[in-house]
DNA sequence: GTTTCCGTTTACGTAAACGTCAATGATCGA
DNA sequence: TCGATCATTGACGTTTACGTAAACGGAAAC
């Protein structure tokens, strides 16, 4: 058992409209199958659409996402090829990775300013 | 000295345009001091802006970013409101600390495919 | 003294990421 | 069989975050 999903369950687990799926599909994130018009979700469908969501938060536009994505699927033999993948996979982390330290240092400041605030909460009572 | 700037050196600084500076004025994002009708940019102006252009890579909103910045400028004395100021940054730091999971996540897909990647490299050379 | 840079305000334009509405079709329970 | 429900395809509307152009002012360089 596969567990086949329609659209508006889909949308429901993901607390989100099919509107936001379908558009997603029209720029490539998604390619569900069909019966007959009607789209049916594999669990793979479902995974991909975590994943978009996922990085969809971390403020990359949805082309960007579409990219990243399409690193997920590896079916290449060519090695100029590979090469490029790696280099691109390469960037990505790169470019996460300056988001993440871009976390921690507002993180520290918010620390901070929670200390601050506690003390002075501490000090008027 | 305090180092005082002008529009266009701050929007050459943070490669940004000055469109973009004078609309984060008009969110109420920057105050910058005038002279006359010329707008002058303090160190203190100089460390918003960074700060502003940091948490925007993180994918929110103008209206968030605010609200994140003005929890910065601690001058409550009220203990209610300073209650308040607590959550709001504790809420605030739960966010980024999710968003830092899912990087994180992330991350580690993108190691796992860079390792694939270079496998095939190695078994293809 | 006028051209040439900034800089300013005002205003309309635009791309991305959906929201919303209309018209239509398949299905399903009463 | 009829109404309710869910899905589909357009198509136009909306918000956010600026871009871009027009029209103007001050200063400084020639």
């Amino acid at each position: 058992m596969t567990e086949l999903l329609t659209i508006s369950e889909l949308a429901e687990e993901f607390a989100i409209t099919t509107r936001t799926i379908r558009f997603y599909e029209d720029e490539g994130l998604l390619q569900p199958k069909r019966n007959g018009r009607q789209r049916i979700y594999s669990r793979r469908d479902r995974l991909r659409l975590s994943q978009i969501l996922r990085v969809k938060g971390l403020g990359l536009s949805l082309s960007e996402i579409s990219e990243i994505l399409n690193l997920y699927d590896l079916d290449q033999d060519n090695k100029y090829e590979l090469d490029r993948l790696l280099q691109n996979v390469r960037q990505r982390r790169n470019i996460l990775k300056q988001k993440r330290n871009d976390i921690d240092a507002t993180l520290i400041e918010l620390k901070q300013i929670e200390q601050r605030c506690k003390n002075r909460i501490e000090s008027t009572s």
